[in-house]
DNA sequence: GATTTTTATGCAACATATTGCATAATTCTA
DNA sequence: TAGAATTATGCAATATGTTGCATAAAAATC
């Protein structure tokens, strides 16, 4: 039940409507952890149910637009659950199955989608690396808050490199084996 | 709708039982989809209604164990489902979101946390090492099954030690806030 | 040969996530 | 200022995943 507690810091970061949060899963923290805007609203309802959340009074009254704020039972749910262990997240990614279930049948051309995901990953990066340089550029954050919004970007960036990397050294090696299947026939 | 494609390339691989699937899950195939057996034994029934799998006949009359294998539909839907494009996995952690979270709370300690989580990664790195070396140490796939396989769990190892690396970063620089935020007040 | 552990399968309830559709206010553009 | 695009919220249906429990054969142990 992490979403709950994804759009807590979130709001506690700033008060936001759920679209505003829809948008921001969209970017910064869209890399460690995303979601649908249905889900984001059915949530926020929850949320509000429970009295973890509530509506800024000051809304436009013709408007449907509403803006959420975290109450004080909302950040004792957050500081307790903060306590809890958790296990590594399982990676659960549809191109390995897609590469290993090639591998078994054969025959089916798997390059230009791990090419498309190249440049998905490269895009990805050269985002994260905008928002590292704007935000951290010339300045180590003395500040903790800061300190962990920067090595969480990193970690970020990090994975993206990584994929890139093994991408790059993939793509090449299996163009020489679809070459040696059609010459070796 | 990836687990039945897993479960297929798995079958594929060797005709097996739900349970056998399941530890396979705990092992090499578990890096990069896992799934509890409630999920595996639901999804062979769906598979085995539709046609796509069926029940080895030797089975013993008075075991309940049943052996599954790949029918031709099941091949037919597994090389169409290669084709079709995917994104590329949205990570979600947990930790991540608790770090995030407990940078705006503050007070929380998240530090056994990150370094039980470094302890989990060492595990996993060394389980990884231990199959890359049994598998492929002293020779470089000519086949390309074995060369996918190769490279897909050289994507873990390389995951395993991003964290590690990630992680053993970020402790003692945590510590280091810590500390001062003690004698700074 | 009785007891425990491991292997093996499954139901039911619940929780979470995705998809398609519907609605309507606001802002931008022609 | 009419029409289009964007902002904004939500229902309903479906799909997928998790948890707790129940069952029982086979193998190991006492």
């Amino acid at each position: 039940m992490s979403l709950a507690h994804v759009l807590l810091t979130s709001l506690l970061e700033k008060p936001s409507t759920g679209f505003e949060l829809a948008r921001r899963f969209d970017r910064s923290m869209g890399f460690f952890w995303n979601a649908t805007h249905q889900q984001i609203y059915r949530e926020l309802n929850g949320m509000l149910k429970k009295g973890w959340i509530s509506t800024l009074e000051e809304q436009a009254a013709n408007s449907r637009k509403k803006t959420y704020q975290v109450e004080q039972l909302g950040r004792i749910q957050l500081a307790s659950w903060i306590e809890q262990q958790s296990e590594p997240a399982q990676l659960r990614d549809d191109l390995m199955v897609r590469l290993r279930a090639e591998a078994q049948l054969g025959g089916n051309n798997i390059l230009p989608e791990l090419e498309r995901h190249l440049e998905l990953h490269k895009e990805k990066l050269s985002l994260y690396q905008a928002i590292h340089d704007k935000d951290f550029k010339n300045h180590e954050p003395t500040n903790r808050i800061l300190f962990i919004h920067k090595m969480i970007l990193e970690l970020g960036i990090i994975k993206e490199n990584e994929w890139i990397k093994w991408l790059e050294q993939m793509i090449p090696q299996l163009k020489k084996f679809e070459q040696s299947d059609k010459t070796g026939e």
